[in-house]
DNA sequence: GGGATTTATCGTCATCTTGACAATAAATCC
DNA sequence: GGATTTATTGTCAAGATGACGATAAATCCC
C-alpha cells in the first residue's frame, strides 16, 4: 500500500447484497423499489453506504436488516467483488462491494429504514428483461447468479437455501432451481449421501407429505465447517454437476 | 444504493496486487520494500491509492506498472477481493481491493515512481514465516495463493504463467510449482492435449534441450476467450487436478 | 562414433465415477 | 384396498483417472 505522487481520493463506499431464494421451486432474489432519484421507481439491489468504523460484512448484513426489517438475516453471505468507482452512479464516482447472501426463504417486511418496497421477485424475470435494474445492478446479479451456480458444484453451500433439516428433495430441488436443470433423483440421491461429510441423518423422516417419508438431513460437522473456507474441488471434489 | 440516513463516510480506497510467477520451478510474488512508515523496511504487496476517475483493474494495472517499471505488464490479471475498510492500516480506514496477477517471468526494474525495491520471492519463504509482510497483507497473499490454485483446476490459466508458446512439460512444472504437488508426466500429457478447446500445436518443437525435442503449443482460441469468463466445472470440466 | 542418459510421447489396464434406468418400499389418495 | 405418488436401493455400460510399461528422439560423455 505504498503511496502514489498524486492526490489519494476518497470515495464513498456502498454494499449491495445479492439475496438468493428459492420459494416453491424457482429461484427468486431480492429487490427494492427506489423511492428517490437516481433511478427513482427503477428496482435495485438492497444495499447502501459503508458507515465510519464499519466492515464491509458488518455494512452488509446490516443494510440487509434494515432493508427487509428482519431481525437477523439466515443464510450464507459471502462477499462478491467490487465495482467501479468510474461511472456507475449519475451522482459521481461510488465504489461498491457486492455481496451475494444464500438464503432459506424468509419474509420480508416493506417497512424498512428507507421505506423502500422489498420484495421477492423470480430472477427468471429479471434475466429475460421483463425487469430491470438500476445502476450497474444487473451486471453485478448476473455475476451473483453465476457464483452462486458454481458455488453449488464444490461446496455444500446447496443447503443454504434449506433450513436446518432437509430432505434430499428439497435439496434437489435448490439444484435445480438454481442451475435450471432437472437432476436424476435416484443419482442425485446416490451423490449426496454418498458424499463423505456432507449430509447427516437427522434419524427422522418427514410425514403427512403424499409419498413415501422422506429421511431428514442436516449438514455434517465437516461440511459446516468448510462453508466460508474457499473450495478446492480437489479437497472438495464436486457434490453435484448439472446435466446437458 | 439507496441512501443511508447516517452520513455517508468517504474512504481512501487502494489496490493491491498479489503478483505470482513461475521462476525455476518454484512459484514466486512480487513484494515491494517499504520506504516509508507505517510498516517502514518491511515486504509488501504492490499497490497504491485509487485515483479520482479511475477504474479498479485500471488503477491496479497503473500501480503495477510504475513500481516494476514495466512498460505494460504481462500476463492475466483480475480481481480477488476487498479488505476494510476497518482497522487494517494505522493511519485510518481504508479499503483495499486486492488483485491477483498469473505472469511469465518478467524482469522488474527496482526504480519505480516510488523508489521502493521491487522484487520476485518464493512463496515458499513467506507460508513458512521467513518473509513477514506488512499490513494484512498475508492473509490477502493466502487467499490469492488459494485463489489461484482452485484456478488452475477449471480454467485454462495455467497457460498465463507461460509465453506465448510453451511445451507440455513446461506446462506441467507451473501446475508442480502452484499445487506444491508432482504430477505425473504420461497422465498429465493425455489430460492436457486431450482436452478439447484447451492448446492448440503450433507445428514447431523446440531443439538444442536435452531428451527429446518437446511440441510447442499454444493457447486455443476457445481457451483465450474463456479467461475472463467465470469457469463452470460443468462448462470446463477439469483441467488437471492436484494428486494426493 | 556410439552407447548411456534424458526427456517426450504413446499404450495398457484396473479402478472409480457417472448417467440411464429397472425395481422395490412406504406412505397418501380416492 | 387398490391406484398413485414419492423415496430409496440396485444394476450396468461408458467414460475418466491413476499407476506404470514401452518406445521415440534428442543430447551427453568418453
Amino acid at each position: 500500500m505504498p503511496e502514489s505522487h498524486t492526490q489519494p481520493a476518497r470515495f464513498p463506499v456502498t454494499v449491495d447484497v445479492v439475496a438468493l431464494t428459492v420459494r416453491n421451486d424457482a429461484l427468486h432474489v431480492l429487490l427494492i423499489t427506489r423511492l428517490i432519484e437516481p433511478f427513482r421507481g427503477m428496482l435495485a439491489l438492497p444495499g447502501g453506504f459503508v458507515l465510519a468504523g464499519e466492515d464491509l460484512a458488518t455494512a452488509a448484513s446490516r443494510e440487509l436488516a434494515e432493508e427487509t426489517g428482519v431481525g437477523r438475516v439466515p443464510g450464507h453471505l459471502e462477499q462478491l467483488a467490487s465495482y467501479g468507482p468510474k461511472g456507475r452512479d449519475p451522482r459521481g464516482d461510488v465504489l461498491t462491494v457486492a455481496h451475494l447472501l444464500l438464503a432459506p426463504d424468509f419474509p420480508v417486511l416493506s417497512a424498512g429504514s428507507d421505506a423502500e418496497h422489498v420484495a421477492w421477485y423470480p430472477v427468471s424475470h429479471v434475466l429475460d428483461g421483463e425487469l430491470q435494474l438500476a445502476f450497474d445492478h444487473e451486471r453485478i446479479f448476473a455475476d451473483a447468479l453465476e457464483r452462486a451456480r458454481s458455488k453449488l458444484e464444490y461446496s455444500p453451500l446447496g443447503a443454504a437455501f434449506c433450513g436446518e433439516e432437509f430432505t434430499i428433495a428439497q435439496l434437489r430441488a435448490v439444484y435445480e432451481a438454481v442451475w435450471g436443470t432437472r437432476l436424476d433423483p435416484r443419482n442425485f440421491h446416490r451423490k449426496a449421501t454418498g458424499t463423505p461429510g456432507f449430509l447427516e441423518e437427522t434419524g427422522r423422516t418427514t410425514a403427512g407429505d403424499a409419498g413415501r417419508p422422506a429421511a431428514l438431513f442436516r449438514l455434517a460437522r465437516e461440511a459446516r465447517m468448510s462453508i466460508g473456507q474457499p473450495a478446492r474441488a480437489v479437497l472438495n471434489p464436486p457434490l453435484m454437476r448439472p446435466r446437458e
